[in-house]
DNA sequence: CGATATAGGAAACATTCGTTTCCTATGTCA
DNA sequence: TGACATAGGAAACGAATGTTTCCTATATCG
């Protein structure tokens, strides 16, 4: 199940909901159209599912890279990072499933559209989280009001991984440091 | 011909590429099929048109806007308040046809992907241009490295198109001072 | 061992897709 | 006026879409 959801996330990465055919997904996870239709219910079941896998994937992900660093300022500046390097390569051409979702969330279903929803709403709880993290640790200050900076990065992220679709992002250390300069 | 492209414009932002059919174009425009296939070779062919000509109204408006505008301070100030603004209401909902097209990237053909790539390689341009006049008149630190805050506003500005498509920006002027920090 | 539940595959389903063909008006120029 | 070019529409095309049905193995449990 894991293995299926997994290869079948880069099919939706790369040509978003609707560009994404039973024929891709029957390649891509070695499964037949009859096997994906008892595993899932519909073709939005298994986007659903891959959405979820995804999102989870992703956070784990970051977690594991954030771990260990002291102070607020450090996790974001990590945060950022992590964003940068999804942002690159093959990777960064694959595309976000996030963004690819979010590009037809008129079109998609309200379960969908709330799971999206709720992802982009638990990003920006997390560098909220961080921000005031790093208020008391004194590596942010602390009159600095944390929500437009939150909207800000939130919105800078996504907009990353959007530019990154077609080259990559140069000099990462450069433009971490420059990122960093809302929260200063 | 302007008022079928004009039509035929949001179709492609809410839908994508691939989600935009012929029956949806159909309905926008007002014209069969067979009209459609008359003026314009493809989709992609109606979709490179629509392209060209959300982007140059694009680039109408943020001059019209920019105009009169004196520091290269205010007029990056403004091309912020201008995507805040466009990713608002449902001009935010319908989403932008750039960020659209970039979903889809790996699947267009090169003709679009280029067309893409020349897009955000003039939002680039523009950028670094208004902040070297910035650095020429004043308005903007002249030891300022300016290519990596370009990349870091560009990234900004799409991402704010991107969670535009499902709620609006939040109190645009705290936004817009919390931008502008990176090009302190 | 035998009955049964289950995961997966083959093949056909109706529908929708992008596209083409052909026809009908309307207007232009000799 | 009459020949012709052109813009648009109606209808059908094959191909691809999402989906369902039915069958075949394999494994589980009595």
């Amino acid at each position: 199940m894991e293995a299926v959801l997994a290869s079948a996330v880069p099919v939706f990465r790369e040509h978003g909901y609707d560009g994404a055919s039973i024929d891709l997904l029957k390649e891509a996870t070695g499964l037949t159209a009859g096997s994906l239709y008892k595993a899932f219910k519909d073709k939005k079941g298994v986007f659903a599912a891959a959405f979820t896998y995804y999102v989870e994937d992703r956070q784990r992900q970051l977690a594991e890279r954030l771990r260990g660093l002291r102070t607020g300022r450090e996790r974001i500046a990590e945060t950022l990072r992590f964003y940068l390097d999804s942002a690159s390569g093959s990777e960064g051409r694959q595309g976000c499933l996030v963004l690819a979702g979010l590009i037809e969330a008129t079109t998609l279903d309200g379960a969908l559209h709330d799971a999206l929803w709720r992802a982009l709403a638990n990003n920006r709880s997390a560098l909220i989280a961080m921000l005031r993290e790093g208020q008391e640790d004194g590596s942010i200050r602390s009159d600095l009001v944390v929500e437009p900076c939150a909207d800000i990065l939130l919105g800078l992220l996504q907009g990353l991984r959007a530019v990154g679709k077609l080259h990559d992002p140069a000099d990462h250390d450069a433009l971490v440091a420059t990122a960093l300069k809302t929260i200063d």
